[in-house]
RNA sequence: GAGGCCAUAGCUCAGCUGGUAGAGCACCGGAUUGUGAUUUCGGCUGUCGCGGGUUCGAUCCCCGUUGGUCUCCCCA
């Protein structure tokens, strides 16, 4: 290729300043969450041991990852994709000075080497959020209440999203009172996971081979596509599959722990979330645009062994990730981004204004400089036109909240104020003393 | 990894059965030597993604390639 013609990598973003407006607005958001939910961030390398990566997943996780090998180096590495080995290394090489409980966040950028469709790319930021060394349901809708916070901030209700959530627990004493044999368990826990995407009758041999009588397989169809709102009695749920009230007690422990949290209604029981096998124990759920428009907005559980596998103690765990591609797609879905991402981006303070007499122009850069010093976001125009009128359209196009013209009163130690957030009329304007200038920024804004 | 569609100005796009390109917006300047959304006049912009082939001649047809987009696979 010609040297003229550089293109981004597949899979990869420019971000230009509305589009960086944007990333930020949602990562404040998850940032300012996660600090109120009482999270510390963390970070860590981009780039990690290959082997961290195919310790936890296997070598079939390689076909996954960007790989590498240094000119003349003999180590593997791979570009991170994704957080929680890094958190559980981390964790598991201070383990014993941590003061319990662990509450982290962080918001890398993650790299897969994957084909991009809609929701997924190459690289993207994925906002993490675990806690490590508390047991129990109450830990697990603290994150979950955490997600749940973020996505409100941005404008989301629970019409918009809802957190699908299910139990490793209950599932594995509901696969067994359907008579799931204890060696077909995984298998049917895939099934469960597989259950949108295989036609009926090939679900229903697949349920068969699972050992399961025709009314067994009836069930477990039924259990599959099981849904109900948190807010339902899980009873409920217990009855329309057909099986003991008790065997779905882990969920009734999530279900106090949302009511009192107060997230009830964010929250469905579905039956259909698994997720990852070898690495979830307890509650797991994802994040859904309600209509299942997107792909899932966030994803994560309670993965008690996970730091004990990279060489920590025992230690529990749970937490969840969330991508930033699949939520700002749930968000334009839903209006809540503007279609101009500039409108996000800091507005100045000030727009200064030359109107073209030599101490105007003397006085400029000098009151640019001071302005800022006194901590406020100052600009000016560039346009070579002392034409007021056009100057001031481009301090309307910066969307500055003041403009401050230097004109003939500044022979008198004064220059003209105008608020350009109180219309198109010129009635918001007054004369105010130059030496006062940042006194009257700072009540007014 | 498999397949469909797409790529023309900074942006959104037009461009006839092949004859080397236009519009709107944006941008810059003036009208108007002091007042901003929908005043007005003028101006700038392209190796038509890249490489090759067919042809007298390719933005247009063919092949390859890079990127985008969507589906399948996968999904920590």
């Amino acid at each position: 290729m010609s040297t003229h013609a550089f293109q981004a990598p597949k899979g990869t973003r420019d971000f230009y300043p509305s589009d960086l407006a944007v990333r930020r607005h949602i990562e404040h958001a998850w940032r300012s969450a996660s600090i109120d939910c009482g999270f510390d961030e963390v970070e860590g390398p981009a780039f990690e041991h290959l082997e961290l990566y195919t310790a936890k997943s296997g070598e079939g996780i390689v076909n996954e990852l960007f790989s590498f090998r240094r000119a003349g180096g003999e180590n593997d590495y791979a570009l991170r994709p994704e957080f929680t080995p890094t958190l559980a290394r981390m964790v598991a090489a201070r383990a014993g000075a941590l003061p319990v409980p662990v509450k982290w966040f962080a918001i890398p950028n993650m790299f897969r080497a994957e084909r991009p469709q809609r929701g997924r790319l190459r690289e993207f930021v994925q906002w993490n959020i675990d806690t490590l060394g508390v047991e129990g349901a109450a830990t697990d809708i603290d994150v979950i209440a955490c997600a749940i916070l973020a996505l409100e901030r941005l404008g989301l209700t629970p019409l918009d999203v809802q957190v699908r959530l299910s139990h490793r627990v209950a599932i594995g004493r509901l696969l067994s009172a359907l008579g799931v044999s204890e060696e077909k368990s995984a298998d049917a826990m895939t099934l469960l996971d597989r259950r949108d995407k295989l036609k009926p009758d090939e679900f229903a041999t697949r349920a068969q081979a699972l050992g399961l009588s025709a009314e067994g397989v009836a069930s477990f169809d039924l259990a599959a596509r099981a849904t109900q709102p948190l807010a339902d009695e899980i009873s409920a749920l217990a009855t329309k599959i057909g099986i003991p009230v008790e065997a779905l007690a882990a969920l009734d422990e999530v279900r106090a722990a949302a009511t009192r949290a107060g997230i009830l209604e964010w929250c469905t029981v579905d039956i259909g979330i698994v997720r990852g096998l070898a690495y979830y124990t307890g509650t797991v759920f994802e994040i859904h645009e309600i209509s299942g428009a997107e792909r899932a907005v966030a994803g994560g559980g309670r993965y008690d062994g996970l730091v004990e596998l990279f060489g920590g103690p025992k230690m529990a765990a749970c937490g969840f990730g969330m991508g930033d591609v699949v939520l700002a797609n749930v968000l334009r879905d839903r209006k809540l981004l503007p279609d101009d991402g500039a409108a996000l981006l800091p507005r100045p303070d000030a727009f200064v204004i030359s109107a073209g007499s030599e101490a105007a122009e003397a006085e400029l850069p000098r009151l640019m400089m001071a302005l800022r010093r006194a901590g406020f976001h100052a600009r000016s125009s560039s346009k070579v036109t002392r034409n007021v009128g056009k100057l001031l359209g481009d301090a309307g196009k910066a969307r500055a909240r003041f403009a401050v013209i230097l004109g003939a009163e500044l022979t008198e130690g004064q220059i003209a104020l105008k608020n350009l957030d109180s219309g198109s009329h010129s009635g918001s304007q007054t004369l105010v003393a130059l030496a006062e200038l940042t006194e009257h920024l700072r009540v007014k804004a």
